[in-house]
DNA sequence: TTGTACGCGTTATCAG
DNA sequence: CTGATAACGCGTACAA
């Protein structure tokens, strides 16, 4: 008998396939459930017969297949789907990370799709997970209206939103302390002795924008700050775009002491604009990033891993409840980070 | 009849199971292979019979199930696995994003996994994600050894190693032009009147790490550099241990002029540092990463979502023959690329 | 200690 | 046009 026959008990098997309990089963002479019973760990099997199928198994490289175990009655799958906006942006990528790191840790693995801030690319991307059966979905909102998950969210299906609640949706979401992360970056500057003071923001059309905006604006009333010596720079939508809108207002109010960045993009251009220039401005950012303390600014501490772990745990205790009617909208409170000045210089 | 009734054919199904076939057809009073027609682009149904069908399908949400279709005979997977060290890392993060760009493209979906530079870790995970039959794997390596691995690809299953080769395995992998891109660094330098060149590089446990060390030795001597003008720096392992290691060699080398950074986070250090002090040093660093035009520096024109775009792409054509003996071990050339000292400074 | 029958949700085959 | 029946790979329940 030849090693290539006994490579695959079942020749007709198409050779990519995976071999299965009933090669192994064959090979060694013994019934599939006996086969089961060796692999999943020998309840109640003599040494011998065991000893035999595990020969046989290792010989054709069995592998346990997950998705027919699956398949049956009542067993939850343990995959978590994913979407965000852009995997090459660090701030989605971090909250990815979180997210992964917290669910690995409860054996569960993540599958990740990217939108594109694509609304109509989204809801495809949720059809084909929920397709696949996943166990629970944490998504970045890109899409204006998510009413059409009302059913599954009815049935019990487990849906966390992060960053930005899901429009016409009652469901589970992280979101951060947009209002209180604001105002203590203003209070920050006010203490630092800045006399006038500019924001610089994303695309309004952003919620988180839109937010941080208002939020400023309420913030720079309560705290009766001159009107002349406040700035108001929005749609602000890259780091390139950030460095452009820096300059500009550098030159045109050179006594702005101050600047707000409400995300890591726009921080990394101001940051680096503002050390390029001579002037003395403090800068500090709504977004923690890696290279903060480089760039020698300030920021909230407010970490997209902490967030995408947050969302990761609401997640969890939704499946622990998975019916329950009252949605959790948890707000990340922030604090202020302020880098030591001993990291950067020669 | 209420519509509670209506809601769930199968009453004794767990509530949060999703509805089945056989829930569709046992409201609509057809058989499920009928359901099953009609949910699949109706091939010979009456027009009557498809819509109440569909009426009911419509009516307690239901969804098909990949995994019960993927069961089925030769049916491929449309999962791909992915394992990196760490999404948090930007540069791991963008060949994730590469890999997945062009997988959806494909309409494969991507299950993300991280080792942590754990070998014993990894190889776990690729044990999970064969168990998942997941229909091919694109790893960058942790480990030592994936010998293990070689009756799956003998079976046909098809790796893609990027990054790094994989030590006692023939597979696919692609890589980068290390010794390319170094020598192109330093005669960058020396193009640019660098007198004093410092390469700092990453531990040098690191493949890629010892590689790029290695080439800047050679292209050093057939450049016929003095080598009392070259510093070698190695062991650096984050941003701040190269502001570290960038502040100490300026202070006791004050003619360096020129710094090769050999990846992207020593690259952010050690840029930073030279732009927060007064010597006048051109930086180049091996990898292309998102703020490098901001902090000035030049890097090769290495971007890792190309590299992550690539390995999809090498899975996608080892789809196409699985079992071909002839492994591919693409490199990816790198150019210069030089950045316009015009997007900074005030 | 070991084996048989059945079910998970779906589709292919072959009848009606 | 429509419907039983088998099969995919595995585990549970029940025999032998």
């Amino acid at each position: 008998m030849s090693v290539t026959t006994l490579d695959r008990a079942n020749s007709t098997a198409n050779p990519l396939a995976h071999p299965t309990l009933a090669d192994v089963a064959a090979i060694s002479g013994v019934s599939i459930k006996t086969a089961s019973r060796v692999m999943n760990g020998s309840e109640q099997v003599s040494q011998k017969t065991a000893d035999k199928v595990k020969k046989a198994a290792n010989l054709v490289g069995y592998r346990s297949n997950r998705i027919a175990r699956e398949l049956r009655v009542g067993s939850l799958s343990n995959l978590v789907g994913m979407i965000i906006s852009d995997l090459a942006n660090p701030f989605y990528a971090g909250l990815a990370a979180g997210a992964e790191e917290r669910l690995s840790e409860e054996g569960l693995d993540l599958i990740l799709a990217t939108a594109r801030d694509d609304g109509d690319r989204e809801k495809k991307l949720i059809e084909s997970l929920l397709e696949r059966r996943v166990r629970g979905l944490i998504i970045v909102p890109s899409g204006e209206d998510y009413s059409h998950l009302h059913q599954e969210r009815k049935r019990g299906f487990s849906f966390v939103f992060v960053d930005r609640p899901a429009p016409y949706l009652d469901s589970d979401s992280v979101t951060v302390d947009n209002r209180g992360g604001i105002t203590t970056c203003l209070d920050y500057l006010i203490e630092e002795g800045c006399k006038s003071i500019a924001i610089i923001a994303d695309t309004t059309s952003i919620w988180t924008a839109s937010e941080r905006i208002e939020a400023f604006k309420q913030a720079m009333l309560s705290r009766k700050l001159d009107k002349g010596n406040v700035h108001i720079i929005s749609n602000v939508h890259t780091s390139e775009e950030a460095v452009t809108a820096t300059r500009k207002l550098l030159k045109e109010r050179a006594d702005v002491d101050g600047i707000i960045a409400t995300n890591d993009l726009i921080a990394m251009g101001v940051g680096q604009t503002v050390n390029a220039s001579k002037h003395k401005v403090k800068v500090v950012s709504f977004d923690l990033f890696p290279t903060a303390n480089l760039l020698n600014i300030a920021t909230l501490d407010h970490d997209p891993q902490r967030l995408g772990r947050m969302s990761a745990e609401m997640l969890l205790r939704r499946f622990e409840n998975p019916t329950a009617r009252s949605f959790s909208t948890e707000i990340m409170k922030v604090s202020m980070k302020i880098n030591k000045d001993d990291s950067v210089g020669a």
